[in-house]
DNA sequence: TGGGGTGATATTTTT
DNA sequence: TATCACCCCA
């Protein structure tokens, strides 16, 4: 095989093996390339089984393109038996085969978080009364405590205050009923392998000799939970790598650790650290701009990003009257660019800190009959005509599964009200029984008028027909038949307003169909129901749509966090203003370091041209605000900017306030270390 | 059962 | 200011 694409730092990278490797790789420093060759090294010069390595991504997206690039440079018959998933696909994996011990039933069901905001507000809702906000926090703080490994009973001792108390009480009722869905959530699929191997040491032993490499994407996203997942499966052995760049952590808020980074010269005395910083994506000055805004944060690895591609144009500055004078000018200046450079729509991408900010430039564009694509918003699972055929499959697959029987029993309408809902749910906690199962007990009738007990056993009837034909006999059909016999086009038709938008959302209903016949015939032989569930549950069908949709020639629209791992030839980022970017929330939380750290991101998507922009006047909440530009503008090498706009000139008012914003970073700063 | 009026609410999001 | 739940009424 041929190392000789790689550079220098890339192939020591790739090679080295004698201790767990952390690969430090700036933005745009070919990782990916690095982990896929590393494969192909492990596999053809040191004799592991393609089948004992795992590498774990953190998206369906990074674990699809590096399954690509794997079979582009390693023969099929010899990466057959990979495993390249998802940490949360890595977690199922294990629970398919160890879910008894767990105190799961075959055919566990997957809830999404709309399933468990359900959960958690049924729960406060019989203990007398709950607010949207309340469930929303309780469910923040249940996914936190299980992304820091702490069971419901350990929950209990770390109470503070009254709010913790209803916290944990809510935490343990939660699991139960979890359990009595025969049901997990997503952080269970991470959680719950980590609890079993630490209490079984033998299961343990069986994993750890199935899998005899880690590699590990995006490593500065771990949380708590996943990193011990990894430590785990890697044991006392010095087979793992982990690529990351802390500087890229954009996700702490979300419950990523981008500690972890630094946990690993603790947990591994022997750590050997290269680090990646020769980028291929963008041009000299766009770099030095980055390097120069992240040096005000502190670093535990230093590390300086450089590129031998040119040193590029001078990064525009934009400023503004007000937002729609900047949504006018970033779009002016796309096509007056791209008239000069002939370039494509697709090459342009406009960055800002939070989704409603696309509002104004999707205004601007369309006047100017530029098209663009606008990622991110609804995702297609949260479609409710895609969550109504789920939950069919789910209650099919798992008889137990409440949620997915309460969702699916009128939908489309059999008059089976709220009514008689309310007296089958009695009914079934009396014989501590599933929904579903209490639809069978012969007590019912006692319960129920004759017209309610008659629709629900002709639903359940037919469910449990339709089930049979799925398990037994050809799947896909028996899936086809079950969306005509309920009627669901129809259905559609009758409820949306219009029928094109009933068009299209049985579009999207075929579209699932579609995905869920791939992922049939991909399936391993003797896959169940419940696998092909599973695993619908844990993708993103967007993805290939935006791919689709990106074919078509249009300027990108995105958010900053989103754009993570993506580039593009020509960027801008719009809103470069105090309390936008930085973001009001987190400078009241001193999170300023994210927050560069995400301007840094931003920065570095930029292959060749990079445009800032900032108003001095914002519409915010329909008053009209006076903004200030962001620190972070000021941060950069100033005599790599080109500054346009009204009143470009410094006035004495701005220098001011540019005075104040340093003196505020130096104080910052100052705090920091 | 659905539509319209009302009031609260206003980062970032993947699995 | 704009949106989105949610609730109430017909």
């Amino acid at each position: 095989m041929s190392l000789e694409q790689l550079n220098p730092r890339q192939k020591a990278a790739v090679k080295y093996i004698d201790s767990p490797l952390l690969v430090l790789a700036g933005a745009g420093s070919g990782k990916t390339r690095v982990i896929t060759q590393k494969i192909a090294y492990l596999v053809e010069e040191c004799g592991v089984k393609a089948g004992n390595i795992a590498a774990v991504t953190f998206t369906n997206k990074a674990s699809r393109e590096m399954k690509e690039r794997i079979s582009q440079i390693l023969d099929k018959s010899k990466s057959r038996g990979l495993k390249v998933s998802t940490f949360h696909t890595l977690g199922l994996n294990i629970l398919r085969k160890e879910y008894k011990h767990i105190g799961l039933k075959s055919g566990f069901s997957i809830f999404d978080s709309q399933d468990v905001a359900g959960v958690i507000k049924d729960i406060v809702l019989a203990d007398g009364g709950a607010d949207s906000d309340q469930v929303q926090q309780l469910q923040w703080k249940i996914s936190a405590w299980k992304n820091n490994l702490i069971d419901p009973a350990q929950a209990d001792l770390y109470t503070e205050d009254k709010f913790d108390e209803l916290c944990a009480s809510v935490y343990k009722r939660y699991q139960q009923t979890l359990r009595a869905y025969n049901a997990i959530d997503f952080d269970d699929l991470i959680y719950e392998p980590v609890k079993l191997f630490q209490k079984n040491r033998e299961i343990l032993d069986k994993w750890q000799t199935r899998i005899h490499y880690m590699l590990v994407d995006e490593y500065q996203d771990t949380n708590g939970c996943q990193y011990e997942l990894v430590k785990l499966l890697v044991g006392g052995r010095t087979s793992l790598t982990v690529v990351g760049d802390d500087d890229q952590s954009i996700y702490a808020w979300r419950g990523a650790n981008p500690e972890n980074l630094n946990q690993l010269k603790v947990d591994y005395p022997s750590l050997h650290v290269i680090k990646l910083e020769q980028n291929y994506r963008s041009m000299g000055r766009i770099l030095k701009a980055a390097n120069t805004l992240i040096e005000n944060n502190p670093h535990v690895f230093e590390k300086a990003l450089w590129s031998d591609k040119g040193f590029g144009d001078p990064i525009k500055v934009l400023r503004c009257k007000n937002d729609e004078h900047e949504a006018e000018r970033v779009v002016s200046e796309i096509l007056s660019h791209k008239f000069q450079k002939r370039s494509n729509f697709s090459d342009y991408a406009v960055l800002y800190r939070g989704n409603h900010q696309s509002r104004i430039i999707e205004k601007a564009l369309r006047e100017h009959r530029v098209p663009y694509y606008l990622t991110g918003g609804q995702s297609f699972f949260e479609k409710a005509e895609v969550k109504d055929i789920m939950a069919y499959l789910r209650i099919m697959a798992n008889s137990d599964d409440d949620a997915a029987f309460l969702r699916v029993v009128n939908t489309p309408k059999r008059e089976i009200g709220p009514s008689t809902l309310e007296k089958l749910g009695n009914y079934a906690q009396q014989r501590k029984c599933s929904l579903y199962g209490a639809c069978h007990e012969i007590g019912l009738s006692q319960h129920l008028p004759d017209r309610a007990l008659n629709n629900l056993k002709t639903f359940v009837e037919w469910l449990s027909r339709i089930t049979e034909r799925a398990e037994r006999g050809d799947f896909m059909s028996a899936i086809r038949d079950m969306v005509k016999e309920i009627g669901y086009q129809g259905y559609l038709e009758d409820t949306c307003k219009d029928l094109n938008t009933a068009e299209k959302r049985m579009e999207n209903v075929n579209e699932l169909l579609t995905w869920i016949e791939r992922v049939y015939d991909q399936a391993e032989s003797g896959s169940s129901l419940s696998d092909i569930v599973s695993y619908m549950t844990l993708m993103n069908i967007l993805e290939r749509q935006e791919d689709n949709e990106n074919e078509s020639d249009c300027v990108n629209l995105l958010t900053l966090h989103a754009s993570k791992g993506l580039e593009f030839p020509y960027v801008f980022i719009i809103g470069m203003e105090e309390e936008i970017l930085p973001h009001r929330v987190s400078m009241d939380e001193g999170n300023i370091e994210e927050e560069r750290r995400l301007a840094y991101v931003g920065i570095t998507r930029a292959q060749q041209n990079l445009t800032l922009s900032y108003t001095r006047i914002r519409k915010r909440y329909g008053e009209k605000m006076e903004c200030e530009v962001s620190r972070f503008v000021d941060e950069l090498p100033q005599d790599d900017l080109q500054r346009e706009g009204a009143g470009e000139t410094a006035n004495p008012e701005e220098q001011k306030q540019r005075g104040q914003a340093h003196l505020a970073n130096l104080k910052d700063l100052l705090g920091n270390s």
